[in-house]
Parts: C-alpha cells; structure tokens; sequence
DNA sequence: TAACAGTCAATACC
DNA sequence: GGTATTGACTGTTA
C-alpha cells in the first residue's frame, strides 16, 4: 500500500515536473519573441530617424531645385524679351522669303508647302521651320502633299503611309506588283543615288518611304528577295524603283536635304532640331503664361491670342502627323482644333501651376511629374525641358522596390496588369509586363524609360489611386460585358475600312533557336553575309534572323542588368553575357533570355542580391 | 547609319 | 482571363 501510494507520488511529481519544464520552455519562447520584438521595434525607430533625416535633405534640395528654377525662368524670360525685341527689329522678312522660295526654282513654296494659315505674318523664322518639319516630319497626311511632282491626291494617300510623295499615283498600276523586283538591285542603286546626291537615310526614309531611318537601313542593308516579301513588304521597293525612274525626285530630296541643313542658318543653331524648335515654342509658351501670373493677368489677352497663334502653328504640323512630334507632342488623339488648342493651353497651364506653387508638393518628384499627365494620354510629353532633365538626374529611383510595391498592390486589389498600363503608364500589358518582371536599374535607364517608374512611383504615392483604377476597371469590365457581341466578331466601321490583315507571327522552332543561340556564341555581331547564310540554312527571311540578334543581345543585356528576385538561373561561363556595372554583388553570368524555362541546359545558383534599395531612396520617404 | 532602347501585338503559358 | 514571351517595329543614340 505504502509502495503504492509512493509511486502515486512520484508519478504526480514526475507530471508536474513536465508542466513546469513546459512552462518554462513557453515563457523562454515568449522572453525571446519579445526580444525580437524590442529588436525590430529599435530597428524601426533607427529607420525612422534615418528617414527625417533624409527628408530633411531631400526638402533642402528641393528648395534648391526650386531656386534654380526660378532662376532659370527668370533668365528665359529676359531672353525671350530680348527675342522678341530683336525679331521685331527685323526687316528683311520679305528678302527671306524670296531667297526661301528660290531656294526651289521649280517648286516654289506654295507648292512645297501646306497653305499658310491666316497668321502667316506671325513669325518668318518658326514659319520657315515648321514648314520643313512639316515636310520632313513623320506623318501620315492625307493631303500633305509637298512637291509638284510628288503630288497624288489627298484621296490616294490613305494608306498607312505618308508621305510616299514621289509615287505618282499609288497602285494606279495592280499589275506592276505581279513584275518581279530584284530588289538587291533596286536597294543597291538607291544606295548610291543617296549617297551620290548626299542624301540621308532620315530623309530618304520620311519623305519617300513613310518609314523610320532604322527600317530603311535594314532594308537597304539587308533586302529580302522579291519573292519571299509580303505585299506590304514588297510597298518599299515598288516606291524605290518609282523614286529612282523619277529623276526630279531625286533632285527635290535634294533640295529638302539642303533646306534641313541650312535653312535660315541664323534662325537656330546647326543642332537644333526641327523638333527642338517646336519644344522651344512651347518653352516659349510656358514663360508667357508664367507672365501671365506673375503681372497679375496683365496682356493676359495678347499672351493667349499668341498662344493660340502658335498652337495653329502646331496643329498645321500635327494634324498632318497624327502620330508623334517629339517633345513638343500633342496626343494624336486630339482630333479638332479646338479641342488641339485648348490641350495646349491646359498643359502649359497646368506646367505652370505647379512650378509657381512648389510648396504644394514637397518632394523633388512633385516638380518634375506635372509633365505626365493623369489623363488617358499618357504618352504626352509636353515640354520636358532642360531644368527638368537636371531634376531627373539628380533623381535616384529604386525600381526594384516599385515594381515590387506595384506589384502587390495590383495583387492586393485585383487590379489588371492591363488596366493599369492603358491607366497610368499609357503602355500595353505585355509592357507592363516586362516592366514589372524585369526593372532595370535607375541608373541604365533613359529618360523615356524613367517616366515610367516616375509614374508609377507618384501613382504608389497617392492614396487614392488604387480606387481609382478599381473604379476604372470596373467600369471597363461592365463597358466590355454590354460590348461583347454575340458571335464574338464585329468590324470595327462596318465598312471593313480598318480591318486589319493579320500577318502570321514567326515562330521560331526549337531547332531554329538552337542554331541562332550557337551562332550567337560564336559571333555576337554576325556580318551580313553570316546572317544571310543562316537565314538560308534555317529558311527565315534574313530580317528574322537580325531581328533576332538584335533582340537576343538587347534580352541579355536587360537580363544581365534586372535581377529582382533572389534566385536565378545562369548558364555557364562558356555562354557568358556581358554584364553591367553592378548592383547585384555576386554577379553571375546572364541568363540566356530565351532558355528561361529550359532548366535541364543548366545550372540553378542561388544568388545573394545585394539590397539595392539605397538609403537615400524617396520611396522609403513614402 | 548600325545598334540600341522601348514598345507593340500575337501568342504561349498558367 | 491574366501574365509572360518574343518577333517585329519605331525612334534615338553613338
């Protein structure tokens, strides 16, 4: 019984022995949560401080960036008094304009030129100027139609090219494109014709093709033979051989090639662009509407009338060219004048609000973000000048953590990669993206290329963005919803007018991959005859094939410099990338863009990323 | 003027 | 249906 009972003891002992064991266990664990705690909380204070201190700074170069914009502002406003005093002492306008015209002995202005707008009077010097960019622009006008011998009427131009101006009349002949062109032939003599009359490609390639400078190299350097082009891809060579039969063609490409190098020499300097003059005016713009504030609305008429003046200016240029006049641009959107003028104005306006009030908004950011705007085009660009390119250099945006912060609040609030690049990147999904997956470092990035995460820095700044964009989508789904037709196939005037024609997409096979990764490695810059001799041994059109390199070294470039997750596939050191100047502190080989998914070819490393967020990064401040 | 950066659209993928 | 990839394109830069 004894025995008994003394086990009962030991057996009660032994359980509360384990309770108390636990107990302590449970309060060490409490004892050390709370240590951590004590841990992040000091932490956080020690951020915290660091984070005034560098608002402080920040707000100590903000004042100073405000003070030499102010500066710079005043300084534009005198000279432009100074501009404006001595245009108007200028009396040889007449004389300027007869030299203009004989500039073109068989194709006098008026036929070169659009008809002058009722303030032709206004300034000879922008005149001149944008009549040239006018001409020389990148367009699509349908009655833009410069020289005598290049007109065709405003009704035959509708096609997506422009210009086109040396072509008589456009596909007045259907069975010439059943001719077969030896295109190496017609790519070759207008290579020298250019090069005989000192032509360039820019011109070239606007006036006569409607193309970028950089497709007509390619097709000069690289023409597809005759048979294995599109029907659009055949429209080049057909106006190439139409340009080259046309001897007054080349003389006239002549004559826009010299007035783009000299016109009215003392008008600009030989740098400046016809682009950069639009840019200037709109500058122009800006200080008198700084004017307008400052001397309380005084002449404030005098200072619109002019505005709209040189907005009627701009219109005449971009009316004819719906797509996009850098810097000085208006959204091709804008369809009637008034609507064209009155975007001016507001623009220029708005610019000018937020640089008289810097107070409004603390960060450095804030005066350099009025120039994207919040409406649905955000590809404007209105007036990014030299004050605010000082701005985004000084900047230092981490864009790892953006996108990172984009990223989750898309996926918090179920907002659409789409939505919120059609909302406030102006991009496409696919762009976004790729923005969102692969950011590049600030400092790799080009000034186009910032406003994106400028953009996407200010939308994570404001509070109320994400309902908008919820509210955006929602009522795009719901527009969407009452759009849908039944049978899922609609045309889009019903005349069939924009129907596009769908080219097929390439699809390059494993194979073909293959071959174009192992010529990479043997030689990254293929030559022309190397890329022509893989074309034909893979029978891709030689364009595919440089399109390819091109792409390919441009992917392994951007993979080499975006390394946002802490894991990442590399291949080996035989097929090494070049690499930039680093923010990852283990840097590993590129990872071959187009083997991302092909994990048997290689290696998986892990990779210590070094933090990139840097101390002095505004987006701690937010 | 070749190469590049940025982008789009088609399409593959999940 | 949303996202990622990629061939092709445009405008810019060196």
């Amino acid at each position: 019984m004894m025995m008994m009972k003394m086990k009962m003891f030991a057996s009660r002992d032994i359980r509360d022995l384990h309770h108390l064991e636990e107990e302590v266990q449970r309060l060490q664990e409490v004892q050390e949560r709370s240590a951590n705690q004590i841990a992040l909380l000091q932490e956080v204070q020690e951020r915290s401080a660091n984070q005034i201190a560098l608002l402080q700074e920040v707000q100590e170069r903000s004042a100073n960036h405000i003070a030499l914009l102010q500066q710079q502002l005043a300084n534009k406003t005198q000279d432009i008094e100074r501009l404006q005093a001595e245009l108007q002492s200028q009396q040889d306008y007449e004389e300027i304009k007869t030299e203009l015209r004989t500039r073109a002995p068989t194709h006098t202005d008026d036929d070169v030129l659009p008809a002058p707008s009722d303030s032709a009077d206004h300034d000879p010097v922008i005149q001149s100027e944008l009549r040239v960019h006018h001409f020389c622009g990148k367009e699509e006008p349908a009655s833009d139609i410069p020289v005598e011998n290049m007109r065709s009427s405003s009704s035959s131009s509708s096609s997506s090219s422009s210009s086109v101006v040396f072509i008589k009349e456009e596909c007045e002949d259907e069975e010439e494109e059943e001719e077969e062109l030896d295109t190496s032939s017609v790519a070759r003599r207008v290579r020298e014709t250019l090069q005989k009359h000192r032509v360039g490609q820019r011109v070239f390639a606007h006036c006569v093709l409607g193309l970028s400078q950089g497709t007509v190299s390619d097709i000069l350097a690289r023409p597809k033979p005759w048979r294995s082009l599109t029907r659009r891809g055949r429209e080049p060579f057909l106006r190439m051989k139409s340009f080259l039969a046309d001897e007054d063609s080349v003389q006239t490409l002549t004559v826009v090639q010299q007035r783009l190098r000299g016109i009215v020499p003392w008008a600009r300097s030989p740098q400046m662009s016809s682009d950069q003059l639009i840019r200037n005016i709109l500058d122009q713009n800006r200080s008198e509407l700084m004017d307008v504030d400052s001397r309380s609305q005084r002449g404030s008429e005098d200072v619109i009338r002019n505005i709209l003046h040189q907005a009627k200016h701009e219109m005449h240029v971009t009316s004819e060219a719906p797509e996009e006049v850098h810097h000085g641009t208006l959204s091709p959107s804008v369809q009637s004048p008034a609507d064209f003028v009155q975007s001016i104005i507001r623009k220029v306006k708005c610019e000018m609000d937020e640089d008289t009030h810097p107070s409004a908004s603390p960060a450095p950011l804030s005066t350099i973000t009025h120039s994207f705007p919040t409406d649905a085009q955000p590809r404007t660009q209105v007036c990014v000048g030299s004050c605010e390119d000082e701005i985004l250099e000084s900047l230092d945006l981490d864009t790892v953590s953006i996108t990172q912060r984009v990223k989750e609040a898309l996926v918090v609030n179920n907002i659409g990669q789409r939505v919120f690049g059609e909302e406030v990147l102006g991009l496409t999904q696919s762009s976004v993206s790729e923005l969102l997956s692969r950011p590049k470092p600030w400092t790799k990035l080009s000034l186009k290329g910032k406003e994106n995460f400028i953009r996407m820095h200010r939308w994570l700044r404001d509070p109320h963005s994400v309902q908008r964009l919820t509210d955006t989508d929602q009522r795009a789904r719901l527009k969407r919803d009452s759009q849908r037709p039944s049978d899922g196939f609609c045309l889009s005037d019903g005349s069939g007018a924009f129907e596009a024609i769908k080219r097929p997409r390439v699809v390059l096979s494993a194979h073909e991959k293959d071959s174009l990764r192992a010529a990479y490695q043997r030689e990254p810059y293929p030559s022309q005859h190397t890329i022509e001799r893989l074309a034909a041994q893979l029978a891709l059109q030689t364009s595919t094939v440089s399109n390819w390199f091109y792409n390919y070294r441009s992917r392994i470039r951007r993979d080499g410099l975006t390394e946002p997750v802490q894991t990442r596939t590399v291949r080996s050191p035989a097929s090494s990338s070049p690499v930039s100047s680093g923010l990852l502190s283990i840097k590993q080989e590129a990872c071959d863009p187009e083997m991302e998914e092909d994990t048997h070819q290689r290696t998986r490393v892990s990779v210590a990323v070094q933090s990139v967020t840097k101390a002095e990064d505004l987006n701690e401040l937010v």
